[in-house]
DNA sequence: GAGTGGTCTAGACCACCAC
DNA sequence: TGGTGGTCTAGACCACTCC
């Protein structure tokens, strides 16, 4: 328990909030590091003398600010400062468009980050109206649609959906599910030279189904990320949909003044 | 209460889920609309036949993900969908350089949200080693340390703290607690033109104290941007730190593809 | 089997809000 | 004043993990 003080029944503050102060500290100082496990549920209860909801609304309240998680049968644990990926935009993308090979992230951190690919899909449907109007189509043409996930070293850290209006991707190479390498290389082959992103980044709490799918613990949010990617003459010829575990990512852009 | 189900106790999922489940259905059918109570605790408690904290349990769920919000003595309401703001970066940056004018931040959406400034703070200060080894400078130099928070329509929606080192700003006009609006005029103006930006974009949930600065609810995650302002010699002029409330912003980026 | 967290119950008192 | 959510208690049983 070390130096974890006590709950001051005459503050204002109630004791839940008390103990999940005591319980911050020594993480945000680092005497605990990640990886560590938190005293037990009825060690907290014995030290500070309240009851098991008392002291589980508190680790509650670290797990919602992504401070631990808790696995069951096991303990409560301080969450890795897991190590950050950077996505360096225009690195990126000049990679995916030259060696038609290598797919996925560029990431300038630890080397051993294995990138893969998995859930791959790809379908043909009408356009809901927000891929319609940024691919300046009506709800009458058709689209093609991937989706896939994205894992590092096995664990999951993003979903994309990939739309391309179908008289754009008619041709049979980009028909298949090519995974989410090719997809600009394909479309430059075919004609489809993009020459310009934009991307609307923001953010919010994943759905529970969505925090399956990425398997992110609770209180860690996600980055949403609609992608348009424009040909030389301005035509839409992508909409892709991302959507990347907050604590895996950071998004570096770089834009000049004018 | 409508058509809400009932708990299937032989579900294998907890009942406090499957109410959260019942709850989310209206909510993202809209047939909750933003500002609808949710039936209170007790209405829920006979309907589903279970314990009160089975039902704040479930109610719990639903603020995490930002879909409700509770007011002590009042109800718990369907989160109103905020009007987002859209951060068009290449435009901002034009309007805060050309026009020495107007601040703040340029929006695509409704116009009667009214931009304003507070918490306005300047000091001179060492340089922590992040911002140090951005601006290329040792932890023996001065840097000029500038922080704000803004507002729409009163409301706090982001926090901003400026880096620059003070053989750039020992100019008086800079030194003077300006505002945010005029920093990049201000720089040009002493011969410190900006050419060149980068940002880094993350987003995660906000620690107890940036909350009571925000004054966001639970549930709801922070973007963090760190941009460096470069010169066209490549020197880093200014840092500058950045929280924003997620469900107020939508960041734009614009980029070609090489 | 012992220890852990996950879930649930049936109460209690309090603070806030609207009427 | 009555209804709302906020907090707390003292139990209970379960599922999971590890030995």
């Amino acid at each position: 328990m070390l130096h974890l003080g006590q709950v001051d029944r005459e503050d204002d503050k109630p004791p839940y909030r008390q103990i999940a102060d005591l319980l911050r500290r020594p993480i945000s100082t680092g005497q605990w590091a990640g990886g560590d496990r938190l005293p037990s549920e009825t060690a907290l209860v014995h030290h500070f003398g309240v009851a098991r909801m008392t002291v589980r609304q508190a680790v509650q309240q670290l797990r919602a600010e992504g401070l631990v998680v808790s696995e069951h049968g096991r303990g409560v644990f301080v969450r890795a400062a897991s190590p950050v990926r950077r996505l360096a935009s225009d690195r990126f993308v000049r990679q995916r468009l030259h060696p038609p090979g290598t797919d996925a992230v560029v990431e300038a951190g630890k080397a051993e980050n294995t990138p893969t690919v998995d859930r791959v899909t790809a379908t043909r449907e009408k356009p809901n109206p927000v891929v319609a109007q940024r691919l300046g189509l009506t709800s009458d043409d058709d689209v093609v649609v991937r989706s896939w996930r994205c894992l590092a070293d096995g664990r999951p850290i993003a979903t994309a959906v990939s739309y391309i209006p179908a008289t754009v991707a008619h041709n049979p190479t980009t028909e298949q599910p090519a995974g989410p390498g090719g997809i600009y290389t394909q479309l430059a082959d075919a004609g489809h030279t993009v020459e310009r992103f934009t991307e609307e980044v923001g953010a919010r709490m994943p759905t529970p189904e969505e925090r399956r799918t990425l398997t992110v613990p609770p209180g860690v949010p996600v980055l949403t990320v609609l992608r348009t990617a424009y040909r030389s003459d301005g035509g839409a010829v992508e909409v892709r949909d991302m959507l990347k575990v907050a604590s895996a990512y950071l998004l570096e852009y770089d834009y000049p003044t004018r």
